[in-house]
DNA sequence: ACCTGAACACCGTTCAAGT
DNA sequence: ACCTGAACACCGTTCAAGT
């Protein structure tokens, strides 16, 4: 079966990386679990960063943010935010892939970014404003996507449960003199928290500050 | 001369990831500078990653956040943000040291952690609300701090102004029927723009983001 | 306590060659 | 067009040994 196709390499590769974490997605690793000779991947990629590109478009594609179509910008903007986390959260190893990897050489991210960049400009925000604005969002975005555990590949339940307690004893653990504050709340910190009301709360963090600017822009 | 120490290990560290890119920040590499084998590394550090959180604790030591001088919560918890900003601004591959590091490794980190554990607590926020708000601060400092030109390396100026000549005309040349914005708006996206501009604005937006929560905490 | 030498098990990548 | 074989220049880390 020659069915060495560049999508069957990077599913396989998020896979892996999902499973076992990104540090685990090696191009030699991958010639293995497909099949294949290490250099059979070059005649696909390039190299290993155009391989996470690859990931990353495959991650944030089937994602298209809808516009135009009316709301107020705020909804819109929310919309495309939430939107975004929900895509990535599908992948534990998401987060880790978009940090090593060129935005602008992911096709399915530059659409996200030229929406949210539209949207930044029809709320009144000037060019470098809206530079500015989608560019945090969407690192926002990212970073709410990717920590609500801190380990970025799948568990089993009573690992994931076993982490969580080492790390609240660790915090514990701590000179109380000099920490009090992480000693006190080791519980709510080790704590992933369910997702939902991590998830909330940050968007509603990122939109509040954005609703903030927009005020004092409007009001100056 | 021996004056091998974890200093002088650490420093050479981010003078090598300063200059050449975190990535250049190999065992092997630092051995051969500071005139050693890579082994004598291994007895002043566990390992890499204990290397690594050397260098991030190194590289937020020395800002220590004052508080409770009864300023209102809002002004200590800016100072405190615009003071991590600053300290990592001094160091070009501070976030990418900070994002392969576990933060709880680093007893510098954990006391500006404890910091603003204490300041969100102090604003009336419940322990697991000030945990969010307090790793939704820092990462956003981290993250602001790192990207007023995404190469997280110090460089000659010609050579920044050619990187971001590039970087704009890769935005310019894309399709202008997918990407409309991006391709308008490619000149101040490659921008690095003022790093004053940027840092204001981004705190602006954490902490007028926090505002909109407390508020509505106290309101309902 | 502090460092070296030799070895192990890995990486990404190139280049010529096969079909 | 698509893949292999062999080789190169690297990694981090262990372990026994030196002083």
């Amino acid at each position: 079966m020659g069915k060495l196709t560049a999508d069957a390499i990077v599913e396989r590769a998020l896979e892996i990386g999902d499973a076992e974490g990104l540090d685990s997605v090696t191009i030699r690793r991958l010639a293995t679990d497909l099949g294949v000779t290490p250099m059979a991947l070059y005649w696909h990629f390039k190299n290993k960063e155009q391989l996470l590109a690859g990931m990353a478009d495959h991650l944030v594609d089937g994602f298209a943010p809808r516009s135009g179509d009316g709301r107020p910008w705020q909804e819109e903007l929310r919309e495309l935010v939430e939107g975004l986390i929900r895509v990535l959260r599908r992948h534990p190893c998401a987060k880790d892939v978009l940090e090593q990897t060129d935005h602008t050489d992911v096709p399915s991210f530059l659409k996200v970014w030229n929406g949210s960049l539209g949207l930044a400009r029809s709320a009144g925000f000037g060019p470098k404003e809206s530079c500015l604005i989608s560019r945090f969002l969407l690192e926002g975005a990212i970073s709410i996507a990717g920590s609500s555990g801190h380990v970025h590949r799948r568990l089993p339940d009573d690992e994931a449960a076993e982490l969580r307690r080492v790390k609240r004893l660790r915090l514990q653990s701590l000179p109380v003199g000099v920490y009090p504050y992480l000693v006190e709340m080791a519980e709510p910190m080790a704590e992933g928290g369910d997702e939902e009301f991590y998830d909330s709360f940050g968007v509603d963090l990122l939109l509040g500050g954005i609703d903030t600017l927009a005020a004092r822009h409007s009001g100056e």
